[in-house]
RNA sequence: GCCGGAGUGGCGGAACUGGCAGACGCGCACGACUCAAAAUCGUGUUCCUUCGGGAUUGUGGGUUCGAUUCCCACCUUCGGCACCA
């Protein structure tokens, strides 16, 4: 090796530099432009919670790279940033570090946005959003309004899940695990009985369930499907006998006639109505007892299940049979209508039931592989399908048509009809907090709720409050901001204390990129025209269900109010994976696993870092961090400066030299530009690398000297810049191109280059590698049989016998079947 | 319990449509350079082996001339849901 005549490589010396000067010359603005075709790539905007993890690192450097690619191929790339600024951990650092939520927020961000410049990502800062400004929120409330006044939006006294840390209401979604704690603070949350405001999104669950069109990770999409939840049955209306009607749902409506008892859920409103003096006193203990329980101990699925008899009775509309009604826990007032059929021969839950309790078992249905049920005896309840029996007019009916028919036969009877069910909840915003898009709301005492007009808004937030442990809102605490007069009477109305939810405010941020400082709509309308819908949105996985259910729900119901146009905001998503400590786990403070990526830029430098981030994982995946590993991407880089800043070796690189190199140059530009649009970034890494060897002993070998160099440097940069832009952009002006790299066009690809002109051909013996043939690619297939039979070792392999059989694939492999 | 993802060398990971398993890298070993070390470069590196070979992609079966890839059953692990009628 020649002793290095040019400064190493120390990428503390060319990075801020190259990234003050793409900035300065504004390389990075993304304008319409009517003559190239859009590209909206987007990744999932951070919560400014003071510091860039590895993990932001991680979603947004491949996303950013394959941006770069996309630039470089033609296209107009809108990849904007901003921060999802509202939410609970300004507060606790309010109250905890008595510091106002605006300035931690603000100095947070002003913090992360210098990061995310060390990254050297493309981003548009000119188009950033910030869901805590005024100008953005004023559209969150604008949005509010509409739904508002579309009916979408509403607001209703219920029991809601209340989380005692956070002292706030939260999202169905934001309730999580077994055992029902807080998504954020992990604290089990209680129920609480709240006046609250709610977005309808249940208009839109078959909508939701709905996935043409788009394509995203099929995981993701079971993931809504699940819990959307659709179930499909019938309601069928039974009466007490004092005639008030109970309308149960079920999945089973051809089950209707082994119905043996109804089961109503403690907090069902009939339960009171129907109870018998006798059984008074027991049902109004169970009832207050079931109560009291946690949802927790109440929804344990192993817990055996209880109940009491009302001493009331229904009667089954099928059959007018009289059937008794018990009160129990197992049946949940928040899903369907709080009261089932229960029918203990054809479901389990109900056969543990009425076993304990001595009630009916009645079979309706007879499996025709099963020897014939009897009710009496049977020790589980049968998964019903099969043939209809003991069911009157149904009885006979075979498996496939039982659930029609018995649709059909409660139509017509008037006693019910087909219906749906889902376990999508409505979508529960209101937010007991201070740091939040304050809900547009007024109550005047003529009025009643009063939407602030669009033409007021925003509700701007107090700056001056103050944060006291009584864990009510600061907003409720104001001596004055909640007292207002009525915009419709001029008479006294109080605001509503509640601020949203800031999925609200994560709902519609890929529209405010389009025209951030717009102050006459949420979005300009030729910016929308022109970049909408997002091309490519990535992100993590755990928001499968919230904000990725929220945003497609808020576009689907502007859509339907002629704000959006199309049925889904984003096209194409995909879901990057976690980086794990090293250890293992998740990274965490507390588990001391934490890697700073500030640390890493500092000890590699940017371009570093962003490759073994590339390199190191498949990106979908993800997993632990493996300190060490990355030493192999720095030196790849090493490498690469050398190769092309030390001085050229002298050989005679002949011209077969020069189709060899070409060959491997434009066999990895092939499978570089193929990994890019299969989001394999670790591939694309690896061919590269692979590609610098090849180089590197081609070099050796005087390459560098010869006219196939500057191809070669020109192909090798381009290809690097969107992993490493730094180095790329010093590299090409080193070596005297035209600035910037990163406004070149992606190379054109010689597809005859890439070509071989010998195959290595497999011989097998019974599917077994015996040994490989190198022949000429256009070799025939005679030819090559010939040649595999006459081979020396497959001879030996074949011991004197005669192949059966010969299989052929095409430049391949032959196997000769013994 | 139900629904999804993942199981490949000491490690991270490759292998596109059923056709050379282990690309690329880490680590390790040896060598070159050096007074020495680091850095760099080179060689080797799945396991067993009687050196002929044999085994091998979580386990067991199946389909096939041929399976990391397809099918069935199971195990481990990570995530989601969980008395949803």
């Amino acid at each position: 090796m020649p002793i290095s005549k040019t400064p190493r490589y120390i990428p503390s010396t060319i990075e801020p530099k190259w990234q003050k000067k793409w900035e300065a010359d504004e390389l990075y603005h993304s304008d319409i432009d009517p003559k190239k075709k859009k590209y909206y790539a987007m990744t999932m905007l951070p919560y400014p919670s003071g510091n860039l993890h590895i993990g932001h690192w991680y979603a947004m450097t491949p996303s950013d790279a394959r941006a770069r690619y996309l630039r470089m191929k033609g296209y107009n790339v809108l990849f904007p940033m901003g921060f999802d600024a509202f939410g609970l951990p300004a507060e606790n650092a309010a109250i905890k570090h008595n510091i106002h939520p605006k300035e931690w927020t603000y100095k947070n961000i002003d913090h992360m946005r210098e990061q995310m410049r060390s990254m050297g990502n493309m981003f548009d800062w000119r188009r950033e959003a910030i869901s805590s400004d005024p100008k953005y929120y004023r559209w969150t409330q604008w949005f509010f309004n509409q739904l508002l006044k579309n009916g979408l939006a509403y607001r209703q006294k219920s029991l809601v899940d209340w989380c005692p840390t956070c002292n706030t209401t939260l999202a169905r979604e934001q309730v999580v695990g077994e055992d029902r704690h807080c998504e954020r603070c992990h604290t089990p949350v209680i129920k609480k009985e709240l006046k609250q405001w709610f977005f309808r999104i249940t208009n839109y669950a078959d909508e939701l369930l709905d996935f043409t069109g788009i394509d995203w990770p099929e995981p993701v999409k079971i993931l809504q499907t699940n819990w959307i939840g659709r179930s499909e049955g019938a309601s069928v209306v039974f009466h007490t006998e004092q005639g008030d009607p109970m309308e149960i749902f079920t999945t089973r409506p051809d089950t209707l006639w082994g119905a043996t008892f109804m089961v109503l859920a403690p907090e069902h409103p009939l339960v009171k109505k129907i109870t018998t003096t006798e059984q008074k006193e027991k049902v109004e203990a169970y009832v207050a007892d079931a109560i009291r329980q946690t949802e927790i101990q109440r929804e344990a699925t192993d817990k055996e299940k209880t109940g009491v008899f009302t001493g009331g009775y229904a009667i089954n509309p099928v059959n007018q049979e009289r059937i008794p009604i018990w009160v129990a826990d197992y049946v949940l007032m928040t899903y369907g209508t709080g009261a089932i059929m229960a029918v203990p021969a054809h479901d389990q839950r109900d056969f543990e039931f009425a076993r304990k309790y001595g009630l009916e078992v009645r079979v309706v249905i007879q499996p025709d592989d099963m020897p014939k049920l009897d009710g009496a005896t049977m020790l589980e309840s049968v998964p019903a399908h099969g043939k209809i029996v003991n069911s009157g007019v149904l009885d006979g009916t075979p498996a496939d048509q039982a659930f029609g028919e018995a649709v059909k036969y409660v139509e017509e009877h008037g006693m019910g009809k087909g219906a749906v069910n889902y376990r999508l909840r409505d979508w529960l915003i209101s937010r007991q907090r201070y740091w939040g898009a304050p809900i547009p709301v007024l109550y005047c005492e003529k009025c009643g709720v009063v939407p602030v007009p669009d033409e007021d808004l925003p509700v701007l937030l107090p700056d001056d409050v103050e944060w006291k442990p009584t864990g009510e809102s600061p907003l409720k605490l104001h001596p004055t901001w909640r007292f207002t007069t009525c915009p419709i009477c001029g008479g006294k109305a109080e605001r509503e204390t509640d601020t949203m939810d800031t999925f609200m405010c994560s709902s519609w941020y890929h529209l405010r990129y389009l025209s951030p400082d717009d102050m006459d709509a949420p979005f300009d309308q030729k910016e929308y025209d022109y970049w909408m819908p997002v091309d490519t949105y990535t992100g993590g996985v755990e928001h499968a269900t919230m904000h990725l259910m929220y945003t497609r729900f808020f576009h689907k119901a502007f859509r339907d109010l002629g704000v959006v146009k199309g049925n889904e905001p984003m096209l194409q998503l995909r879901n990057q994976g976690q980086i794990l400590g090293p250890d293992g786990q998740r990274m965490s403070k507390s588990r001391g696993n934490v890697i700073d990526p500030d640390e890493q830029v500092r000890m590699y430098g940017a371009d570093t870092v962003r490759a073994f981030l590339m390199f190191g994982y498949r990106w979908a995946e993800g997993g632990p961090w493996e300190p060490g590993n990355i030493n192999g991407v720095q030196r790849w880089l090493n490498r690469v400066w050398n190769i092309f800043l030390d001085e050229a070796e002298q050989g005679k690189f002949d011209a077969e030299k020069v189709k060899l190199l070409r060959r491997k140059l434009h066999q990895t530009l092939k499978a570089v530009t193929n990994d890019y649009e299969r989001f394999e970034f670790n591939t694309i890494v690896s061919g590269l690398m692979e590609l610098a060897n090849y180089m590197q002993e081609a070099k050796a070998e005087g390459a560098a000297a010869a006219p196939v160099w500057k191809e070669v440097r020109s192909i090798y940069l381009r290809m690097l810049a969107p992993i490493c832009p730094h180095i790329a952009e010093e590299l090409w002006k080193q070596l005297g191109l035209p600035y910037s790299i990163h406004t070149q066009p992606w190379p054109e690809l010689d597809e005859q280059a890439t070509k071989e002109d010998e195959i290595t051909i497999v011989l097998q013996v019974n599917g077994k590698l015996r040994d490989k043939l190198v022949v000429p690619v256009d070799t025939t297939e005679e030819k090559v049989k010939e040649m595999a039979l006459a081979n020396e070792v497959i001879q030996k392999y074949l011991d004197g016998a005669a192949p059966r059989k010969l299989i052929y694939v095409k430049g391949r492999l032959v196997n000769i079947v013994k």
